[in-house]
DNA sequence: CCTTGAACCTGCGGGC
DNA sequence: TGCCCGCAGGTTCAAG
């Protein structure tokens, strides 16, 4: 479900929800694990204390805690919501955080993809999950150059490149083919093949898909809601996303016709381009 | 190390 | 209606 845009959306609800600092009094696990075992140690880090701030990193939203993390991935299908006093729980929900005040955020997942866990402060770049992460797209350190010099010799399709981790994060299966299209580059192209130019464009490209899509709440296209519950509207705006068979949106030939938009499976995932647009 | 494909798990929609 | 198959915004692991 979530990449990018819809974790940091769900971030900034959150923010909203909680309002930090606020003090958390219990975590309650629903079952003993997700897509990991839960640590019952967990409980003991946040009980009685309060969380300072959230962040993201990759697609790993982040509660801050004076020493250190309680890290929450949202898998496919995960969500954090507010529950009512007096709400009923429902199924799949497999995680209940309370707070002081009587506010409580339960974390849903059906498919049981995503996971808690505790990371120390010292160890925040050395945690198994966190250690390989490349660069934050929408930060500075996401450069054309790093990047034409990583996908050197890589033999790849550059789609399957983008949405590794350790080289840029955040990018999922959506936002590649999105990304790709908007940068005029073909998903089957092998990433070493890829020009320094082209990763100047495929940069922009990514920062600016990424950036409209956190703007528009992110894409619902199945499952994802945000921490209110609202949907995320970005699906509207895509060109060639589950598009396949459709007219291309941006292109016209002489005859003023459209190109049909392509999909193939790239990497094991489902990925549409435009064979007249990406070369 | 690199690449590819399968695995993890549940739900849903389509075809027969 | 019911069953089977394929597929789903992610990550990790094993095999070649």
């Amino acid at each position: 479900m979530p990449e990018l845009p819809e974790v940091e959306h769900v971030k900034r609800q959150l923010h909203q929800l909680i309002r930090t600092p606020r003090r958390v009094v219990s975590l309650e696990f629903f079952r003993k694990d997700l897509r990991f075992p839960l640590s019952p140690s967990l409980k003991k880090k946040v009980a009685g204390r309060e969380i300072v701030g959230i962040e993201r990193r990759a697609k790993y939203l982040l509660f801050k805690f004076s020493d250190g993390w309680l890290l929450s991935h949202l898998g496919m299908t995960g969500a954090w919501r507010e529950i009512k006093p007096g709400e009923t729980k429902i199924l799949h929900d497999h995680v209940r955080l309370n707070f002081t005040d009587g506010l409580s955020l339960i974390f849903n997942d059906p498919r049981r993809f995503g996971f808690i866990d505790w990371v120390d402060e010292e160890a925040r770049n050395s945690h198994v999950r966190l250690k390989h992460l490349g660069p934050e797209p929408l930060e500075t350190d996401f450069q054309a150059e790093d990047l034409f010099k990583k996908l050197r010799k890589r033999t790849a399709p550059i789609k399957a490149m983008i949405m590794d981790q350790r080289i840029v994060v955040g990018v999922g299966n959506i936002y590649a083919s999105e990304a790709l299209f908007r940068a005029g580059i073909r998903p089957t192209r092998a990433a070493g093949k890829v020009t320094l130019s082209e990763c100047e464009k495929l940069v922009q490209a990514i920062r600016a898909i990424l950036t409209e899509a956190i703007e528009s709440g992110g894409s619902t296209i199945r499952t994802y809601r945000s921490a209110d519950g609202s949907e995320g509207s970005y699906q509207t705006r895509f060109f060639v996303y589950e598009r396949d068979g459709e007219p291309c949106l941006k292109c016209r030939d002489s005859r003023n016709s459209r190109a049909k938009i392509s999909s193939k499976i790239i990497g094991g995932r489902s990925t549409y381009w435009c064979p007249r647009c990406q070369a």
